[in-house]
DNA sequence: TCAATTCGTTTCGGTTCCGTTTCCAACGCG
DNA sequence: CGCGTTGGAAACGGAACCGAAACGAATTGA
């Protein structure tokens, strides 16, 4: 069965996990980086700069920047390609699956909580 | 009922949001300038800049700053209290109201979509 | 009345992000 | 081999944000 919502429903899910990730500021990740790391970590791998790249719409160079900012938190981590060595491959770690699934946590609970 | 989603289920409609906030991108707010809104619009009014730093556990500076930014986007509007003249009371837009509901739209539209 | 408090804004110095452009190593094809 | 192409990073100047502190105006209350 598919997940429905009202809209007030979908608005205050959004707004209470919104709250949660500023209150408790774990990492203060922007929306971009954010989007990227969920892709990282949910779309099948190889993840190349330029496939993620072009699945954001977003220039090369953000991508670059943003696994910049990730790997210094330790969520992501950078490959070379040993097949063609101009790609870099991005990987998944340890701690970026852990911050992954605290989100999921976080969006399960406030949604159970919703008023109906 | 309450809404009840699995792990996988949370992580994807979060996912999904992301990037259609990414790619389309309407206004790049911030997660901060993203959950002010949505409090904005969401809670009852009347909003102060002190009210709002208290429930986002940030400084009132951070607050002035965000309103600056969504007002230039005519995304929320401030007015005097003329009852107490040092407060300031933040007040919805038909823009944002519009934004808003946009936001809303999107997660409903992409939780219909999600795999069982 | 006048000192103390409250509210929001502004300032300071510093960091991070942005878009664009330029660069370089690696590849691949003639 | 040489040369164009590709993938990603680095460089650039500009914009936005940050925390902390200082600031004025409005209010309170002794």
């Amino acid at each position: 069965m598919p997940i429905e919502m009202r809209p007030s429903q979908s608005l205050r899910l959004w707004q209470q996990v919104m709250l949660a990730e500023v209150r408790d500021d774990f990492y203060d990740l922007t929306t971009r980086q954010m989007a990227i790391l969920l892709t990282i970590y949910l779309d099948p791998p190889p993840h190349t700069v330029r496939a993620l790249a072009e699945k954001l719409n977003v220039s090369k160079a953000v991508i670059t920047r943003a696994l910049d900012t990730m790997g210094a938190m330790k969520l992501v981590s950078r490959h070379r390609d040993e097949k063609d060595k101009r790609n870099v491959l991005i990987r998944r770690t340890v701690e970026g699956a852990l911050y992954v699934e605290r989100i999921g946590d976080v969006i399960i609970d406030k949604a159970s909580e919703l008023p109906i």
